[in-house]
RNA sequence: GCGAAAGUGGCGGAACUGGCAGACGCGCCGGACUUAGGAUCCGGUGGCCGAGAGGCCGUGGGGGUUCGAGUCCCCCCUUUCGCACCA
């Protein structure tokens, strides 16, 4: 990377080249920063105590994952929020603005296996390393709560809380079949499955059957649903995600008659649907590999070999080549059929690859007619077409041009299914219905007869919580020949990680390897008893670390209620996309377990989220790998955190992904730099009392200035919350400080741009230009205490003020002074615009029409026309239509 | 394939509900100050025509609504993200 180093002024360690005066306004980030951040330190300037007199504002960032060092990509989100919590600071909030650690997880178990080192000891380092970053990036963080999910103060209450779930019956044991990571050697969680791979390494994901302990988040499936419409400050991205996830659909069990050789029933065939309106079309039914007959049918039929070689295939095939998209639609015929319920007809049972397991029952009825998929598999194989549905003219004519087929569906002939609206055919007393009509008269009967019912399914499945790994929370349960499983009594929390242990890297849970471990009296008999060695996601620690942190020392409960009803719900959360699934979906279930549990009293434990987007570097997003990290404490080293903070929220809004520059860093600099020229010589003379504004004599450029400062105010205000368009923010504040330049110059206290020998002590004398510049400058430094916190610290306190910036409070915006004297309003004719008037803002309607037909550069436009219509829009513009 | 979002100067990006497109910054050009400038201050900077006043064009492409469209509607192209056999 090319050093922009000597563009930069020396740091405290540098050498100083030789000038021959030192410039009285030199710069110098690093001496602020160290200075502000001690007083910080020593303050506990940033911590926070309940108070039921003032408004609360929770504001967090997800915590991090201690990886080892942070990059600006990670920083980035700090940075957001620090910008929030300092503001509402200033606006009189009490600010919650905690940060932790999520030191569970995989890495830390890897960097065992590979280096030889305690995950512990290897989470510990890097915990110490990037609290250190953080803290010389200035972030106003109520480190006082501080936590980290591998404390076992902390995850004594994940085991407390499994406990309560299985008392409940929200936490359960279950066999089944789950994903495997043969190179990670775990389990992952459904959602830890990323196109067919695990979500760390890549790997393909095996299938195995284990004891697993599960949540039963489906139980509140309805409810996480339904609830999303009101979370009207998350990203719509976000919400549209988690409804997908989620995955309702509504339908209709139907159970087809399996049908011995002789044509009589001997068992149901369940199978799930949301067209049951096209059920007459249902020619064949299709069983996923998985399902529970598919064996039997294989030992029953003629070849048992061949039948059971095609399904390994399938079940092959379903995680290998689905990762590359298309799959192929396969399948075979069983030999055996089953009555459709509602034709009376015996339908052939296929096995088919595309058909899953574990959604629905794992088996469907086929309307090739009507589902592409079966459409597909029914030409594949010959099997017979059904049309049920006709659209009629009037459909025809409702739908977009293009997209009805053409003709009469003809099962024979139709290329490919039709999933459009229709009346219904070939269906019984059904026939002639409209097919939404048909869909709930179908339901009812096979209600009424007893053969279905109506039935809500989810794609979402419950989460399965274990992990065969050491770094986690162990989970609270003992298992006994006499008594079964046993929780742990809540008395015996923690259940605490052993500390020694072998890192074989190795199938099995290392737990299992530690007989002091495992070997447990009962608690229920006193007998021997076995712990459970697998441990728990790490999401189970992230889903309520926001409860923890409004009151993280209490070694009584998980929180005290009353304190989590102060803080919760978050006002502000952010952090990165990728959590827009499983943390969030998560974390909005534990809140409702807890407000189940009559620990919470709201339902959404997040208002506000905002997903910022991510840094890259050369293209590409920053990682270790890759080697194009910025790291942060080198960029403070050359320009100073204020100047970092400033580049990195200037770049780009928050939510938009930003490519790291070395010159838009020290652009930002400079802007700092600016600053100080301006500011820093002048805090000396501004110190004290100025004269109210009655008493002076303001001439228009002074009135422009205390406009713009009102102005300023009003949008940095406005664009800092609830907008966060941190970007525009600033640039009100570059603007204000070209004004205060160019003001500087014409009234002749500007001391900056001469040579150094000649810098001196400014002074300003007369009284007005003294008034105007320290409202400037009081509100500027304030305004920009949010994103250069250091330095507006230090010039507020030369400017004579004590007690911190935060105490000044924010500055208000006064309308009647922001309001412009005069307004230049173009004037449009033939939408082009052709002059541009300066009129006295309060100028009437009238008059205003009429000074725009009387400028000449627009009767030049209208001359040999007529002036059919003039549109004033008062304030912004008058618009002349001539023909 | 389905769904969503987004396409604006050389670059990052502004433009809140239809009302002066390009704020602010980077880069570049010029000037001042200077032994020097890579510091600083001032000015310029969408394209084309014009000495100038000014004019024409211009927000991915094409159509439309409107006095007026970056913004609204329709079609198309591109990019990014999400979901990808969920019956």
């Amino acid at each position: 990377m090319p050093s922009p180093e000597r563009r930069f002024p020396p740091g405290p360690g540098r050498e100083c080249p030789p000038v021959k005066t030192v410039a009285v306004a030199e710069y110098r980030p690093q001496d602020i920063e160290q200075k502000w951040q001690r007083r910080w330190t020593e303050t506990r300037a940033f911590e926070a105590v309940e108070d039921p007199s003032r408004p609360k504002f929770y504001c967090l960032e997800m915590f991090a994952y201690p990886s080892g060092h942070a990059h600006v990509g990670h920083v980035r989100n700090y940075m957001i929020g620090d910008v929030v919590a300092r503001l509402k600071r200033a606006q009189g909030a009490n600010v919650l603005h905690p940060f932790g650690w999520d030191a569970f997880g995989l890495p830390a178990e890897n960097a065992a296996i590979k280096n030889n080192l305690h995950p512990e000891t290897w989470t510990r380092e890097n915990i110490a390393h990037m609290k250190g970053q953080l803290q010389r990036l200035g972030i106003s963080y109520a480190w006082g709560r501080e936590l980290a999910t591998c404390d076992p103060e902390y995850y004594r209450w994940n085991q407390w809380l499994f406990i309560r779930m299985y008392e409940r019956g929200l936490a359960y044991r279950k066999r089944s079949s789950v994903n495997w990571c043969p190179s990670c050697q775990t389990v992952l969680a459904n959602e830890q499955v990323v196109d067919g791979g695990c979500w760390r390494c890549g790997t393909p994901v095996e299938h195995r059957d284990l004891e697993q302990w599960f949540f039963r988040i489906t139980e509140y499936a309805d409810e996480l649903l339904s609830a999303i419409d009101g979370l009207s400050d998350w990203p719509d991205k976000v919400l549209t995600m988690q409804r997908n996830w989620i995955g309702r659909s509504e339908g209709t069990h139907v159970a087809f008659p399996l049908l011995d050789a002789t044509g009589r029933a001997v068992e149901d065939i369940d199978v799930f649907t949301t067209r049951i309106d096209t059920i007459f079309g249902a020619t064949f039914v299709l069983l996923a590999p998985e399902h529970r007959l598919v064996e039997e049918f294989a030992r029953a039929s003629s070849d048992p070999a061949v039948f059971k070689a095609a399904l390994e295939r399938f079940r092959a095939q379903d995680r290998v080549a689905r990762m590359s998209g298309e799959v192929e639609k396969e399948g075979f015929d069983t030999g055996r059929v089953a009555r459709n319920p509602f034709t009376g007809e015996a339908v052939p049972i296929w096995v088919a690859n595309f058909v899953l397991g574990d959604y629905g029952t794992g088996a469907v009825m086929a309307v090739p007619a009507h589902d592409q998929r079966d459409f597909e598999f029914a030409r594949k194989y010959g099997l017979p077409v059904t049309a049920v549905v006709q659209p009629t003219e009037a459909d025809r004519d409702a739908a977009p041009a293009g997209s009805m087929p053409a003709g009469i569906l003809d099962g024979a002939t139709m290329a490919a299914a039709y999933d459009g609206p229709g009346t219904l055919v070939a269906s019984g007393e059904f026939t002639g219905m409209r097919a939404d009509a048909g869909w709930q008269a179908m339901a009812d009967r096979a209600e009424r007869e007893g053969f279905g019912r109506r039935a809500v399914q989810y794609r979402l499945k419950d989460w399965g919580i274990s992990r065969q790994r050491y770094w986690g929370t162990p989970i609270p349960m003992i298992y006994c020949d006499t008594c079964g499983i046993v929780p742990v009594p809540d008395a015996d929390l923690p259940v605490v990680l052993p500390k020694v242990v072998e890192f074989s890297g190795k199938g099995d849970s290392p737990l299992a390897q530690i007989p002091e471990f495992v070997n447990a009296a009962c608690p229920a008999c006193g007998g021997p008893g076995r712990r459970e060695t697998d441990t728990m996601d790490t999401f189970v620690d992230s889903s309520w670390y926001f409860y923890r942190f409004c009151d993280a020392r209490n070694d009584q409960q998980a929180f005290d209620p009353a304190r989590v009803a102060y803080w919760a719900p978050v006002d502000f959360y952010s952090g990165g996309v990728e959590h827009a699934i499983l943390h969030l979906i998560y974390s909005r279930f534990f809140a409702r377990v807890f407000r189940d549990l009559g620990m919470v009293t709201h339902d959404e434990p997040f208002a506000r989220l905002l997903t910022q987007g991510m840094v890259l570097k050369d293209g590409n997003v920053m990682s270790k790998s890759k080697g194009n990290v910025v790291d942060p404490d080198e960029m403070i080293q050359r320009v100073g955190v204020d100047a970092l903070r400033m580049y990195v929220m200037f770049v780009a809004p928050p939510e938009k992904e930003v490519e790291w520059t070395d010159a838009g860093l020290e652009g930002s600099y400079r802007f700092l730099a600016r600053v100080w020229r301006l500011v820093a010589p002048l805090t000396g003379a501004l110190r004290g009392e100025t004269a109210g504004w009655a008493s002076l004599d303001l001439d228009g450029d002074d009135r422009a200035l205390r406009r713009k400062t009102h102005d300023t105010i009003r949008r940095v205000s406005a664009d800092l919350y609830p907008r966060v368009h941190l970007n525009t923010a600033i640039s009100a504040l570059m603007e204000l400080v070209n004004d205060l330049y160019a003001y500087g110059e014409k009234t002749g206290w500007l001391r900056v741009g001469r040579r150094d020998d000649e810098a001196e002590v400014p002074s300003i004398e007369r009284a007005a230009t003294k008034a105007v510049v320290k409202e400037a400058f009081e509100a500027l430094v304030r305004l920009l205490a949010p994103f250069a916190p250091h330095m507006a610290e230090e010039l507020w306190e030369r400017l004579g003020h004590e007690g911190g910036i935060v105490a000044a409070g924010w500055p208000a915006h006064d309308a009647e002074v922001a309001r412009a004297e005069a307004l230049v309003i173009p004037v449009q004719v033939n939408g082009k615009v052709r002059a541009r008037l300066t009129v006295p803002a309060d100028i009437d309607d009238a008059a205003l029409e009429a000074a725009a037909l009387a400028d000449p550069h627009v009767r030049q436009h209208t001359e040999g026309k007529t002036v059919q219509k003039v549109v004033v829009v008062k304030g912004r513009l008058v618009g002349v239509v001539a023909k």
